[in-house]
DNA sequence: CTTTCGGACTTGAACCGTCAACTCAAGGTA
DNA sequence: TACCTTGAGTTGACGGTTCAAGTCCGAAAG
């Protein structure tokens, strides 16, 4: 919040996150879109069932699967709540540590999963993978991961307080 | 919706997708955050006010806003009613076609971008161009337009009907 | 042994975005 | 004049996310 004349983005600079900003929000809402229409889910909650079923045991913390998610436990709990009510995972406390929950993807889920995969997977290949060389991807992975640095070097991914900003 | 094998992603292409999901969803929610701890205001009404701080008369019509933003023309709506409660604009008929709305910027709307706008240049600065090199951002640029054209050609942005597949 | 503490969830209320139904203006068409 | 159509924008209900408590478990301190 100084009062020196701010250094504003260029031409090359506000183009990038222009079209940045454009494929950001228009992608996820795509693959929305898309696992709505052919599996009634949404893309976090696909998220969520798929993070399960790469696990050993089709199972893990939720705070594990928080933190794979990119989502706020609070935001996982709730949507938990709803894929247990489905019958596709249930919830019961880690018995090497009570203090944990363990997310546990059932066979209603697995068939879920297995279901929905392809058709995510075809939509992911066509509106990324197929639409770049195998350059660009390349040069996309290694761009992503730089900016993942730069915002995981955040000590709280933006959560501290508001007033004393402290996390 | 085939019975045959799937393309699954190769090693390649999936530490590319999921190094992509980690920044599409982690980089809005940093700038949400810095935004509202800065000048209370989300990522989406920064948007809007700057969008319509760029434009001759400080006004626009609310379908330009919201193909600009990309956000549906009734999320826009419910945000412009927020931002013309705080002040910040109002919205108007067009005279000279009653069938679209203006909406102008105030002058409290203006002093509130040219307070927020610094800060929140250098946030972007900060996470994205100067994580990158000059090459990289270049790079980005072409990506995100290859797949925003990919996602655009999509005839109505996943909103077909479920049943028809007609828009 | 009891107390205190921190971390892992959980819960309910408030808030925001989506969806479908609606209004309204302008341009045909007769 | 009346009628129909199209597209912009609004509205209210619904559903999901966030935020701010609160609960519970286990470890560490007294």
């Amino acid at each position: 919040m100084s009062t020196e004349e701010p250094r504003w983005l260029d031409a090359d600079e506000s183009a990038t996150w222009l079209a940045l900003h454009h494929m950001i929000t228009r992608l996820p809402a795509a693959l929305d879109a898309d696992l709505q229409r052919n599996a009634d889910l949404s893309f976090f909650e696909y998220q969520v069932l798929a993070g399960l079923s790469m696990r050993p045991g089709r199972q893990t913390r939720m705070s594990d699967l928080a933190e794979f998610s990119a989502a706020s436990l609070s935001r996982l709990s709730h949507t938990a709540r709803r894929l247990e009510s489905k019958g596709w995972l249930y919830r019961t406390p880690d018995p090497t540590d009570g203090r944990y929950t363990l997310a546990v993807l059932t066979d209603s889920g697995w068939d879920k999963v297995r279901a929905t995969a392809p058709g995510h997977v075809a939509e992911v290949r066509r509106l990324l993978i197929d639409a770049l060389t195998k350059t660009q991807y390349k040069q996309l992975r290694q761009i992503s991961e730089r900016v993942n640095e730069a915002i995981g070097a955040e000590p709280c991914l933006g959560l501290r307080d508001k007033e004393t900003g402290i996390c």
